[in-house]
RNA sequence: GGUGCGGUAGCUCAGUCGGUAGAGCAAAGGACUGAAAAUCCUUGUGUCGGCGGUUCGAUCCCGCCCCACACCA
């Protein structure tokens, strides 16, 4: 550690529709500092109403990054992310001894605080291969293409998960070895304090957020944004809860009221599988919303602690 | 009022040629290192509308009743 002073990054995570933004926001204004946001589809600036972000005004309060940073065209993954909020938090801590995070993708938290294993870059033709290949072949297909060229992960490896079965057989193809031979799982230790709060809510009042707030999304216009997208609906970014079921109203495949509906229970299961995520990492201290003054506290006492 | 079609898991429905029942969705739990708001795994006892009858045995057959829908009056 180079400096005497030892630079903090306060992590606030939890499930979707629970207020982290706003607390963060709070945060982010006690400490004079800037907030990273960890939120996979925040980050596109073609995307606007149906992810929450947050509004004009609050973020004119306090500085974002990882915020509209990127096109639905880029390809953005857990490893940009990881890269990307390295290097930005690097910057920040020229400036502040404290760093906000804010966000419910959980991998991207992971990737930003214990790193990736690096696994060559691939190249994109032969992922469009193996894509268009599943598409017109299907599963078999695929189980056999992996069953034959990486005998490692069809041992261990889930042989019902297309996503986990293409990025195996890219690898493979690529590299000639085994995803799983790269993966080490060896947690990288990064040079800065790492805080993790964990906004929650009771069940039912989370159900309530995420009700009114798909109501809200609504009444602002999501449908006529989704409908200017409608043509680039097979990118990854777009498949995302709230344009999705969009999607399938403007094709016919749903009444707009069934589509609101599925947004809402899309959401919900989304909220549900973050908290699954979270609850499993016990450095996470957990808060309810209101409760700046707990999380002022954490924040000072490891800030403080360590000077 | 008459006729027809239904009433089975929270919802939509399948099924049992009579031996007390199963799918999808929802829900719950879980996994997850380059698509992660994605993807995947596990979990199905419910007066089979009510009351009687036939039967060794009925959710399934018969009768009556209640409810819903459609058509005819």
């Amino acid at each position: 550690m180079s400096s005497d002073t030892k630079k903090t990054i306060i992590i606030v995570c939890g499930p979707t529709a629970v207020g982290k933004t706003t607390t963060a926001i709070q945060l982010a204004k006690y400490f004079t500092t800037e907030i990273i946001s960890a939120d996979s589809r925040q980050c596109f600036k073609e995307l606007n109403i149906g992810v929450a972000r947050p509004s004009p005004e609050e973020l004119k309060q306090v500085p974002h990054h990882f915020i509209s940073s990127h096109s639905i065209y880029d390809e953005v993954t857990a490893a940009t992310f990881e890269q990307y909020a390295l290097q930005k938090a690097t910057e920040l801590f020229h400036k502040h001894d404290v760093v906000i995070m804010v966000g419910g993708t959980g991998l991207y938290i992971k990737a930003f605080t214990e790193g990736l294993d690096s696994i060559p870059e691939i190249e994109k033709t032969i992922r469009e291969k193996i894509i268009s290949n599943y598409e017109s072949k299907g599963l078999e297909w695929l189980q056999k293409e992996v069953k034959e060229k990486d005998p490692l992960f069809y041992k261990d490896g889930e042989m019902q998960n297309p996503q986990r079965m293409m990025r195996a057989l890219e690898v493979v193809e690529a590299t000639g070895q085994s995803v799983l031979s790269y993966r080490k799982g060896k947690k990288v230790k990064r040079d800065f304090e790492i805080i993790k709060a964990g906004i929650e809510l009771p069940g039912e009042n989370l159900v309530r957020n995420i009700n009114t707030r798909t109501d809200k999304m609504m009444e602002a216009g999501l449908l006529d944004e989704v409908k200017e997208l409608a043509p680039c609906k097979k990118l990854n970014a777009l498949q995302t809860v709230g344009y999705k079921e969009l999607f399938d109203y403007i094709d016919g495949r749903s009444s707009l009221q069934e589509a609101v509906e599925r947004i809402k229970t899309s959401t919900r299961q989304y909220a549900k599988r973050q908290m699954t995520w979270f609850k499993k990492d016990k450095s996470i201290n957990w808060f309810h919303p209101g409760d700046i003054q707990g999380l002022i506290k954490l924040g000072h006492q490891s800030f403080d602690g360590k000077k």
